[in-house]
DNA sequence: GTCGGTTACGTCAACGTTGACGTAGGAGGA
DNA sequence: TCCTCCTACGTCAACGTTGACGTAACCGAC
């Protein structure tokens, strides 16, 4: 900067108005500037200005989710990156694996970094190190899982509803063997969409058979050993509930291998690619994933900007997606 | 930090030599210290560290991907933020939808916020971008597809030699009219493709029928218009290559719609999750995504740690995963 | 002609941190 | 005893930028 201060001929404060296209600087002295920054390939330095300006900000958000590489996690970086991109903002993106440490690590180093908000999806467990850095004044929107602390936003969908509303369909066709495939039990997700499970029951008039709940299943391998144990009972279910997309996938996996996959129900919470070009097409409970990166961007947009109205807990709707699986009706033998 | 030193009753720089274990602090003091840090909350400003630092290290590199929410890319980000992790590096994360105006500005935001170095999948056309802001000293490996400039670290795949071992096992196996589907011409990875194809149909001693081949096809709505145009030649092809994932799931679309999946073979590049689950199994070439990402990141490190040894361009093999779609026979009607 | 107001700059200090260097006190050796 | 060296601090300035404020020149109005 000093350098294309010099080579315009003016202070230093002169090239930061043209920089920043701030009244005070005549025409001739911003074209000068301007040739001079362009010719000493001049670049900014956003973070020096962020510690000088007044408001402080770096244009920088955080977003620490669970694992960057799975589609979920993705798709939902994708929708806050875009929503950042439109207000100018970087997104420096971090994967917790659900450990506790690791994000407390993660959020740390983002805490360093001046980040002005962040979006997590909290790992599960208590919250302890979430709330520390809310409580410092930190935005923050939790996506997926809710805080266990209060004065924070997050954004979740009808895991509750939706599970219900999956377990009656199922019912209606003739279940009464319903089996519910969980992830595991710490995850806020699972416990909702197993509470909806019991809900389904009760509302359709079923009762609980305690051995067809399996839940822990972190992967699709778990899954798929729960499902095996499943099928071999004196009585097996006649239709699965699988309560996450790895868990869906590890069961399909087994009913396929028995080829059961034409006589046994299946019903998954969250969509996943080419789940419509399976025989069957499998009927999942779709998450609006878009729609909740979006939501939870703008919320921690909205904290950045100053909004300090009372805290919101968005539930953005999910469909269920009826797709053959699903509506298989239970054999008649 | 001056709070922690006026509350520890000490000078800013002995907080800064425990904040950062430097020797020269007295065990008692260095305790009053991190009590006084750990009481305030205090958090270092790594931004101030590293304005002032000699090294100016910022310890963030850019990631500028082409969509994040792609499951090549996202895998891709995740296996260069763990390698980062490794190091204390944090990823900013930017999706340049291959648009290079677009990615061109984020290059600028990066470069703004100081990172370390960046990890580019280069969009299509001229990388003028990308070479001006490699020539300002910006450390820079590309991934998945080359510079056309010189001086620079990639890392790519065998896109040529695994295509053209994909289409001589399609020969091998009787097929004599083997379509081309490929993606946008402007991507290099697509012409290699296509030149890898080229190579095998000579090698196998096939002559190229122009109009089984057809290219420009970004996304899986073309892929499934060109599908369909193939199928409806008067001499359809027995076989399809398709040159990249949402290409293949246009295609696939396409022969099932028709019942053809289980009689005209089909290859793709690059895997998809669950293309084990279909029937047929799809047979695709599979690129190494951890070992790319792995490669990438050890590289940008390597050049960020002041290795001047000249550039690289690391080929990782990718391998043909057969699952039954590239091993169906031509109709021997 | 004088005055208030505006425009186009410049000067200075500070954001939070650390490199360079200074200094006081004690340990150790000749 | 005196000098040297080391340890444990402190002081100062600077990283690149901008907010606060100063100032000189010019404009129009009375």
């Amino acid at each position: 900067m000093r350098d294309v201060a010099a080579l315009a001929k003016v202070s230093t404060k002169t090239v930061s108005r043209v920089i920043n296209d701030l009244p005070g600087a005549g025409p001739e002295v911003v074209e000068r500037v301007r040739a001079a920054a362009r010719s000493l390939g001049y670049r900014p330095n956003l973070t020096a200005s962020s510690l000088r300006r007044s408001d402080r900000r770096s244009a920088t958000i955080g977003v620490l989710f669970e694992d960057l590489s799975n589609p979920f996690d993705s798709a939902l970086l994708r929708a806050v990156e875009d929503r950042a991109r439109h207000n100018g903002v970087l997104v420096l993106a971090g994967s917790s694996e659900d450990d506790r440490t690791l994000q407390s690590e993660l959020l740390v180093s983002l805490s360093a970094r001046r980040v002005d908000g962040v979006v997590v999806m909290a790992a599960g467990g208590h919250q302890d190190a979430l709330q520390q850095e809310r409580e410092r004044g930190t935005p923050m929107v939790l996506v997926d899982r809710p805080p266990t602390f209060g004065g924070t936003d997050c954004v979740t969908t009808t895991n509750r509803d939706s599970s219900r509303d999956a377990v009656l369909q199922l019912a209606s066709l003739g279940h009464r063997d319903i089996a519910f495939l969980g992830d595991r039990r710490t995850l806020w997700t699972s416990q909702e969409r197993y509470t909806g499970y019991l809900e389904g029951l009760a509302q359709a008039g079923l009762t609980l058979r305690d051995e067809l709940v399996r839940t822990g299943l972190h992967g699709a391998d778990l899954a798929e050993t729960a499902a095996t144990e499943l099928l071999d009972l004196e009585r097996p279910p006649t239709a699965l509930f699988t309560a996450q997309n790895l868990v869906t996938v590890g069961a399909m996996r087994v009913l396929r291998a028995r080829g059961l996959h034409h006589h046994t129900a299946l019903i998954g919470f969250d969509d996943f690619p080419l789940a419509d070009m399976l025989e069957p097409g499998i009927t999942v409970v779709r998450q609006d994933v878009p729609g909740i990166g979006r939501k939870a961007a703008e919320l921690v947009f909205a904290r950045i900007d100053g909004d300090t109205s009372p805290p919101v807990h968005a539930v953005v709707p999910a469909a269920l997606v009826q797709r053959g699986s699903g509506e298989i009706r239970p054999s008649t033998d």
